[in-house]
DNA sequence: ATAACATATTAAAATATATTTATATGTTTT
DNA sequence: AAAACATATAAATATATTTTAATATGTTAT
């Protein structure tokens, strides 16, 4: 996965609509209705928030009739959980000297050369 | 940790930058210069990105001298892996049916009235 | 076929975010 | 105390996102 694709699960997961549209998925698939009569939006913008969470990767849809239904996908998530990760499983921070990094503080470096 | 704690978390994420921030944190302290040397942006620029982080509680920084250190707050990445299990730890997914949903497909359920 | 339904798409307006330029703050060196 | 350094803040501009209103698409019922 890389980096664009990871920050553009972040961006969309960035929204309190979305948060809680994700939160109402959880073990359930649902039609684009129930998430309409659970928010006070138009139609057009809870499909905007569908949208960017499905170009995101993080739901997967599916048409049953005039109904299109909508679930996570755990992938996406998998993703995410790893970026975690990274700093939980760091036990001790260690700090980097500025003078000694590599193009660190240039007016600094300059000086000291 | 609210939903709009965590929206705010995901939102400052999103973006391809903060990402690469947040990974040069990975178990190190780093000061402003070291982020100013990596990416090819005005110093203001990067000071805001910071800010952001800041506020919605991914990094914290210190003052020594003249630089300012920043690292990674665990406990915001805690609160992102939470969320992360919701769908992960789901084995089955459960269809929802719109016409039995309270308030759902509100023109379908006054017909069915 | 026509009408009604469920959802998506488009275009425009409103709002939020990011970037730049200029300036301010706190610290160290001279 | 003055100059230089490292970073932050403010104001202005540029860019992206969200929302709304209008319309289109695909499906089912009549």
């Amino acid at each position: 996965m890389t980096d664009k694709a990871l920050a553009k699960i972040f961006k969309a997961l960035g929204d309190e609509t979305r948060l809680e549209i994700v939160r109402m998925l959880a073990g359930k698939e649902r039609c684009v209705c129930a998430f309409l009569s659970t928010f006070s939006m138009t139609q057009p913008a809870i499909s905007n928030h569908l949208r960017v969470l499905r170009e995101a990767g993080i739901v997967q849809d599916s048409r049953d009739g005039r109904w299109i239904f909508y679930r996570l996908n755990p992938d996406a998530f998998a993703a995410v959980a790893t970026l975690c990760q990274l700093p939980l499983s760091q036990p001790k921070i260690e700090r980097i000297d500025p003078l000694t990094e590599p193009g660190a503080c240039p007016k600094q470096k300059e000086e000291s050369a």
